[in-house]
DNA sequence: AGTGTATCCTGCAGGC
DNA sequence: TGCCTGCAGGATACAC
């Protein structure tokens, strides 16, 4: 479910209310998202301090002045939702793990008291999330399996050229390899691709110099615009407050399945390959040319050739 | 190096 | 209404 969009948007919700705050009680109701054990977790998070909230790819990332980092992946079904003390509203459905928090009441840093602020909570029905405590140097060594940040300036058009040299992948799956690109989604994927006029199942490889320019723009564009919508919501997915995102009314092709193409009106085509939908344009986004020395397509020209033929 | 399949789970929509 | 099937924003392991 979430993707980059959606992971930024929940981590603006939470600065706020998180940092420099003291963790108080954690409850693990569903183990099966944790890494670890729970009272692993709990000795881990239970009377340290937040220094900050973040994010890497599509993980949030909670900071504790103990060093450790708290990595919450969110899955299909995540939600790290915020709720104050005295939220009236029904508590989430399908709580997996939770904290409360304490803050600072005054006094100085000695003296200082502390009352409760609320709860973060880890909702996820499918628990297909998954949440670990990591030190820095297992930290290190996750966060640099990671392919670079797609909306920071070191992502140029340059970068992405690079990586993409030499893969046979079709790039909507190179989009989704997180170790290519972090944060990037089956979303995000379909729109980045539909915006740069990429077929999805172009081999990476195979994009030429102007196509890798369009697709580095679209990728940062598409990314950037549903930051700013706060994010897509289609079921799941809801705002550290709760609230939903506004950018699936500005999607141009995922989900849109024999509606007309935004920029040219042909009827949006669905594929599925690598087991996963994608959206494109038949117009804008023309199948690639066969690579040198496929035979061409529709001729069947019965028995292949003997091996070593070519 | 790639692809397809299965797996982890639950909820929901659609067909009958 | 109930039952069934298929599908879903992710990640990973496996066989080929």
């Amino acid at each position: 479910m979430p993707e980059l969009p959606e992971a930024e948007t929940i981590v603006r919700g939470l600065r706020g209310p998180l940092e420099g705050a003291l963790v108080g009680t954690v409850r693990v109701i569903h183990a099966d998202v944790l890494d670890g054990e729970p009272a692993e977790l709990a000795r881990g998070l239970e009377g340290t301090r937040i220094t900050r909230v973040g994010r890497r790819g599509k993980n949030v990332v909670i900071g504790l002045d103990s060093g450790l980092r708290l990595v919450v992946n969110l899955g299909m079904s995540g939600r790290l939702l915020w709720r104050r003390r005295d939220d009236p509203s029904p508590p989430p459905s399908h709580p997996a793990v939770s904290f409360g928090l304490l803050r600072g009441t005054g006094g100085d840093a000695s003296s200082e008291t502390f009352a409760p602020g609320g709860d973060v909570v880890y909702h996820d029905p499918r628990r297909f999330g998954r949440i670990r405590l990591l030190g820095p140097g297992a930290w290190r060594t996750w966060s640099r399996g990671m392919g670079p940040e797609p909306l920071a300036p070191g992502f140029t058009a340059g970068v992405l050229a690079e990586a993409l040299a030499g893969s046979k992948s079709p790039i909507r799956s190179w989009l989704l390899d997180q170790r290519k690109v972090a944060g990037v989604g089956n979303i995000y994927a379909s729109e980045a691709c539909h915006l740069a006029r990429i077929h999805p199942q172009t081999p990476a490889g195979r994009i030429d110099a102007d196509g890798t320019r369009r697709l580095h723009r679209a990728v940062r564009k598409v990314l950037a615009g549903a930051v700013a919508a706060g994010g897509t919501t289609l079921r799941d997915y809801r705002t550290a407050e709760g609230w939903e995102g506004a950018y699936q009314y500005a999607l141009r092709a995922y989900g849109r399945e024999g509606l007309p193409c935004p920029r040219c009106g042909e009827a949006i085509v669905r594929v599925v390959f690598s087991n996963r939908s994608a959206f494109y344009c038949p117009r804008c986004q023309p199948e690639p040319a066969p690579a040198p020395g496929t035979p061409v397509s529709g001729s069947r020209p019965g028995p292949p050739p003997p091996r070593g033929a070519s």
